[in-house]
DNA sequence: TGACAAAGCGGAACGTTGCTCCGTATCGTC
DNA sequence: GACGATACGGAGCAACGTTCCGCTTTGTCA
């Protein structure tokens, strides 16, 4: 028997226990990925990343069974920056609208910087459900923490859930990237204000 | 010299001077893309289509030189109609901005219930370009009408184009069909709410 | 009616992509 | 140094979009 796998609980550093070569190999593959995406968007054929890379597809398939698994890889620290700024934002801003207005920035500004990105995430073909499982998985509880926040300060009216809510916003910013005549922010900001209490409290 | 066409100006009805066994093709592959559209979506195979017309592939692209071309004769009825029922419903509803509610459910629903539809319209690839092209160039005149006239019952702020809210509507429409956690009409009347003039008629 | 050219048709063929599978190379260990 | 486990590479298959060209159908004219 080989010796046993140290760690027998969770996988919080997943890279363990795993050959050396396919520990560089993974690394060379988020950093072609990451290359890739920029120049040709989150659909970029395997092959061509395989190719950026110096691997083989097999390699590609075996360290991310899906195009989604990659995805989220390569952008995991940057959704990971993203949630973590939600409490910061309820905490600093004047305000709970205002920590969520600022906070649904960060997020669009994630998404229109990622070419394609957004296209991919509300796709319903292409493997990309594990993307749009993550991504939501993460964010969706910050999101309804400020919505919760701004609710109880009686800014927003209370019927509003916080996944619905994202992927609205998700949607608006799908589209050609420098298009003059479709700005996703302006949209949003429009989203924002139809979310925001405008007379009583909340009415009988 | 053959027979010189007859009709030597526009082309309102473009079947005439067709061979007949030509017009005909035109018609079942119509009918055939449309049966096709609802199972399968805007998306389905080019030889589904052929398939189900019982027709060659080479039929199908010499009819509808790209997939677009094929949608928007499908659908252009469709688009007609509710292209005609703006101006109906600016005169007979309450308010411009009740017409432009109504109108933009109009717009929605036909959205919604072609599957894939909204989806395809926002793709920047797959050649559905002229899609996007022929669908906006005959509803945003429309939608900016509606919008217009809200404007000046000072129902509304004027910095919206009815381009920029067209997509923004079809953006919010992308998505899976019958997601439960998910209803494009919501976040729609939620970016109407947001159009919607809340003080001061536009004061500095 | 028959013949003939133009118009139209069908689908084979090519390029691209996603994904699988297995013979081979590499690594870690004894 | 040897040996099993692990990982790698890329050939191969299927699905799709699109083109291209030999064959068939149609309409016309004598």
């Amino acid at each position: 028997m080989p010796p046993a796998p140290a760690a027998p609980s969770g996988e919080p550093r997943p890279a363990r226990s795993k050959r050396a070569d396919a520990q560089r190999n993974q690394q060379t593959l988020l950093k072609a990925a990451a290359a890739v995406f920029v120049t040709s968007g989150v659909d970029a054929p395997i092959r061509q990343i395989a190719a950026e890379a110096g691997v083989g597809m097999g390699t590609i398939y075996r360290h991310f069974p899906t195009r989604a698994d990659l995805v989220v890889a390569v952008y995991r620290h940057q959704v990971e920056a993203c949630a973590e700024a939600g409490p910061r934002l309820l905490a600093d801003a004047d305000s709970p609208f205002a920590a969520l207005r600022e906070w649904v920035d960060l997020f669009v500004d994630f998404l229109v910087t990622k070419h394609g990105l957004a296209n991919a995430m509300q796709s319903d073909s292409g493997g990309f459900d594990a993307l749009h499982s993550y991504f939501l998985d993460r964010l969706v509880p910050v999101c309804a923490q400020l919505l919760d926040a701004a609710v109880d300060a009686d800014e927003i009216a209370p019927d509003t859930q916080a996944l619905e809510l994202m992927r609205g916003i998700g949607n608006l910013c799908v589209g050609r990237d420098g298009d003059p005549d479709y700005d996703p922010r302006r949209m949003v900001a429009l989203l924002l204000r139809g979310l925001r209490q405008t007379g009583a409290p909340s009415g009988a």
